[in-house]
DNA sequence: GGCAAGTTGTTGAAGCTTCAAGAGCAGCGG
DNA sequence: CCGCTGCTCTTGAAGCTTCAACAACTTGCC
């Protein structure tokens, strides 16, 4: 054990980084699985292609570039690309060429891809409310809000 | 939108908590994908799988019902059998009859399974605290631990 | 203009996860 | 002791994600 390669000795967590770990490693491995749980009976989707849809609906004309949705709903290109040729071939996506630079592809929500946001909305946000908020107070929430705000960044680079 | 189903309209998210749950979510899609892809690198196995290992390797004998296991990465039992099934391939896992339940198998890490796990480790720490740790106060990681602490629980029951 | 380098988005194969279904055993009540 | 219900775990198919490779275009530069 001391003869390892680069550092002599890696710097461990401490106790209570190792708790907080162990609690947010299961915040990822169940959070996204109730969530996925919920919208595949309500909408017949992944959470992913729901925070698309949603995206997108945020959006003046309801109709953004591939990459600049993949990076706001935390995705890559790739996954983005399979996802919307999923959802086009349901009628709730459409692509449209770039004016701007012809190697852009645009995702447009359709009506028929609203009318599903709207109907599955309501059901998902009780989920996360029961799921999450009902279990914090008010302070929690924005003492959650100031962490992971610091955490995101760091996330993203690279 | 005033004649909605069971109740008249959902209650939806205030402004502070869509911010921490746009924050939350960000986080959800990031950081798996960060550590499976470092895990990848280093180990040729996903978060999930490594988590297997580091837990059986922290249990008296390193071995334990598939079951239980389940339950303590966050994961179902099917997810947990294919994993297994795809870990034994490798030889750092193998199963073993269950002599108090004869429905029950038990996955126990091998010498090779924990070799990789030590190999993996330091590099899985590092990632962890530059993606992490290095962000937050030592107040943050309590706060953080603690509002975790709270929410699990509720992810917990189906 | 023309070339090199970087950006954008897609494709197919391989791997992981989920769902539905089922085989085998345990525990309990009659 | 038999049968019912529930628990444990596995299997195969379908769906989603990742990786590597690539085509098409843009940008910067000479």
């Amino acid at each position: 054990m001391t003869d390892d390669r680069s550092a002599a000795e890696p710097r461990w967590l401490t106790s209570t980084e190792l708790d907080t770990w162990m609690n947010l490693v299961q915040v990822l491995m169940l959070l996204p699985t109730a969530l996925d749980r919920q919208l595949r009976e309500e909408a017949g989707i992944p959470h992913a292609y729901y925070q698309i849809l949603a995206t997108l609906s945020d959006e003046p004309g309801r109709a953004m570039r591939m990459t600049h949705l993949a990076r706001l709903v935390g995705s890559t290109t790739t996954r983005l690309s399979h996802a919307v040729t999923s959802l086009e071939e349901r009628g709730w996506v459409q692509r449209r060429a770039c004016p701007a630079d012809k190697r852009g592809q645009i995702a447009a929500l359709t009506d028929a891809g609203m009318d599903v946001l709207r109907t599955a909305a309501p059901g998902h946000v009780a989920k996360v409310r029961r799921r999450i908020f009902e279990h914090l107070t008010h302070d929690d929430v924005t003492l959650l809000r100031d962490i992971t705000a610091k955490i995101v960044p760091a996330l993203n680079d690279r």
